[in-house]
DNA sequence: AGACTCCTCCATTAATTTATGGAATAGTGT
DNA sequence: ACACTATTCCATAAATTAATGGAGGAGTCT
């Protein structure tokens, strides 16, 4: 009969990897673009020897991938199919766990931000309706952004209102689904008489999406 | 801030319940249909008790969901979207981890059965070229199998090969990629002087490409 | 070479997960 | 009500995983 367990085994690592909160957190920052160990320990507020721990079982399940420049190494998922199956996870976890949405609520804010899908953004950047910002920090903008946004890390956004059109409106966006940064950005526009709006999710599925990506500045 | 830690937990909820092998195999199981936990139990080869935990995992992670018919409780996937994240782990797992292929082969056997692919097998079947034969439990196919294919559980096929054509050929098709029913039938049936080979999905993979399914006997 | 930075490896302790057997619960049939 | 079946709940022991601090390795700079 063989050895099925060997097999399922395997499989479980993959999951095992996926079962941890400040994994997955390591997943979420990777998602936007390589990074050091030292920079993701600092995101995710990890020890170094944690945050290289968390990697190595990350790397040791296939989902992330490493290349040593000088005394750094830099991490990145290990490909295309790894960001769907992080996407996939959250989209069934939201849509079985009632926890979910009460956590995301309690994180993001009330509901209260207005969202725009992709497709409508779309539409509205071919008739050149709006202006669109990315609200990440300036590597993840760096790492690939969606061609024509302006860059304008959130916490820069106060003292950068001066960038955007009075009169026009605003799409802000960031990671994903479940990231903040856009919602801070649009109650931050709101609050300044700004029309502005969120892209209900973000950078990883834009990219998933397999729609058109900018990498320079 | 928020607790992004509770958001992220929840995800890792989901991980968590993927992260061990006998509560994979039970996944594996309920792709195919609903169960009890009784027939669950004796199908992973688990004990009565850790069956039921590991069920509770996977409920508690919202992957499964259960129905109350007389004493007994039937689980099943709690959705197409799980099925889905079930595919794509092995998938990711197949990609990036080399173990799996070496368990792979230690548990199918060496890759000599011939293969074949869903879209020329529907070529096939339209052509009226081949014999389609399901070599899963009774249950299963009555759960639902692919449409004008036969039911031939394969600890049956030995006393059942006269039902197949002497000089046509057979594809058998069993749960999924990583079944070893159809490979152990494709090798029964060539022993016997039958043209035969296998599908190199099966009925998981067949679901998930939104093709049709029979239920009827 | 020597000092320095960044990361990984190792060992320890605390916390979590797993398997198992016995008790408790929900539903069925007499 | 009683016996019976199927499942869950609970308690325990064994195994696994997580966080942390210190030692070691790889690469860079002077």
């Amino acid at each position: 009969m063989g050895d099925k367990t060997a097999l399922f085994e395997a499989f479980a690592q993959v999951g095992k990897a996926l079962g941890n909160a400040r994994r997955l957190e390591l997943m979420e920052l990777l998602a936007q673009g390589e990074r050091s160990v030292e920079i993701l320990a600092a995101a995710a507020g990890l020890g170094l020897t944690s945050a290289s721990n968390h990697l190595q079982v990350l790397r040791q399940a296939g989902l992330v991938a490493t290349r040593r420049q000088g005394t750094k190494v830099f991490y990145r998922l290990a490909g295309r199919d790894v960001a769907e199956l992080w996407a996939l996870i959250r989209q069934v976890a939201a849509a079985h766990l009632a926890e979910v949405d009460r956590a995301r609520a309690a994180y993001l804010g009330p509901g209260d931000v207005e969202q725009i899908t992709r497709a409508e953004l779309l539409r509205r950047i071919r008739d050149g309706d709006v202006t669109v910002v990315d609200v990440r920090p300036r590597e993840e903008y760096a790492a690939g952004h969606i061609p024509g946004a302006l860059s304008i890390p959130v916490d820069e956004l106060l003292d950068r209102l001066a960038e955007l059109p009075e009169d026009g409106t605003v799409v802000a966006y960031c990671r994903g689904t479940y990231c903040v940064f856009a919602h801070e950005a649009v109650r931050t526009l709101l609050a300044h008489g700004r029309r502005a709006m969120r892209l209900e999710d973000g950078m990883l599925e834009w990219r998933l999406a397999g729609l058109p990506v900018a990498t320079a500045a």
